[in-house]
DNA sequence: GTCTATATCTCGATAGAC
DNA sequence: GTCTATCGAGATATAGAC
């Protein structure tokens, strides 16, 4: 792996973990095992180029993660269930640290860098457009679809916060069971109307 | 108002706004109107003593305000559509910038601070209590109750950061609706079993 | 309790030798 | 590309006069 990816990854862990006001440049180069130059060689923008790359990298790929689980079930609801359940596992085996990798960042910048809020506003309107193309795939219309992708993401964030902070996996289940409840609604109203 | 009370609140805003670490104590100080000198005399153990007050103060008023909006309904179900209406226009009319007061701090101090995570989750803990209580007087039995609560939560925080993102409220509309239906469902099947 | 001044440290970022 | 040294600004925190 060359240094500037080195970088990269370990500026992503970092992020993810410990916030981006609470990650240093130079905490980043020695997790690295890379100079400082050698980050401001890569990265001449700095921290914040730094950012924005971990957000258009990580963020996408995270997304790939979660669809990769969702996609080859027949059925959505126990798709649903499963994918909760399999984020709660890699949470708990990450000791609660490896959660959403933007969330904290997302959080962070909303109010203070609207370029950096606008990165992952743009990873969550990928999110977005996948999962609402996968659901209308089982036959809900668009809006429906958009509707629920939407709340399953909340939900997946929202759990993840309270994870975190309770050190538990609990709200993980709790709203993954929600989700699949309400999925599993519109899923036979759309039967249903048919 | 005291000069105590004023740091106190200056802090929550900007801890609310700009997360932890990125609020400055500097900063607080000059936005109450205050010395530095005050702050530290009111708040010895300065910006860590200056959080924790901030979490377990402006944390359990959030969710007296959230409690009281969904307290007066005869309908769970319409209160849980209600309430995330109401979050969505105080969001809207602060720019997006007002959400929950302690999520950012939660996610920031998560792996780093377990002090003030414990804050945190034991301000998540009461909110927990609170709802559970609220949904087991609707005629559901505990385990449903509390799981529904902690995704009514989980569905909140996570629109709020979707929200936050992409400055639209249909974050907080469609998991409104999510929570919603699930909330419905799990009534209908406290009647059915009864 | 309030204010000013300052100590100490770490931050992001840069310069320049190699 | 890599490394060392350092800059200037801002961080948290403290001291002490009033």
């Amino acid at each position: 792996m060359t240094t500037r990816d080195r970088i990269r990854d370990a500026g992503a862990q970092m992020f993810r973990r410990n916030g981006y006001t609470g990650t240093g440049v130079k905490q980043v180069a020695a997790a690295a095992g890379a100079q400082l130059g050698s980050l401001y060689h890569f990265f001449p923008g700095g921290k914040e180029q730094l950012v924005e790359e971990v957000i258009r990298t990580s963020g996408p790929l995270y997304g790939d993660l979660v669809y990769q689980i969702l996609d080859p079930y027949d059925d959505p609801v126990t798709a649903i269930t499963d994918a909760f359940a399999i984020a709660a596992q890699d949470l708990e085996a990450s000791n609660y640290a490896d959660a959403c990798p933007i969330a904290t960042i997302a959080l962070e910048v909303a109010s203070t860098n609207d370029h950096l809020r606008q990165a992952t506003a743009d990873v969550f309107t990928g999110w977005l457009d996948r999962g609402t193309a996968l659901f209308a795939r089982h036959g809900l219309d668009e809006p429906t679809a958009r509707r629920l992708t939407i709340a399953m993401i909340a939900a997946l964030e929202g759990a993840f916060v309270l994870a975190r902070a309770l050190r538990t996996t609990e709200p993980l289940h709790a709203a993954g069971t929600a989700v699949a409840t309400a999925t599993r609604q519109a899923l036979q109203e759309a039967t249903e109307a048919r």
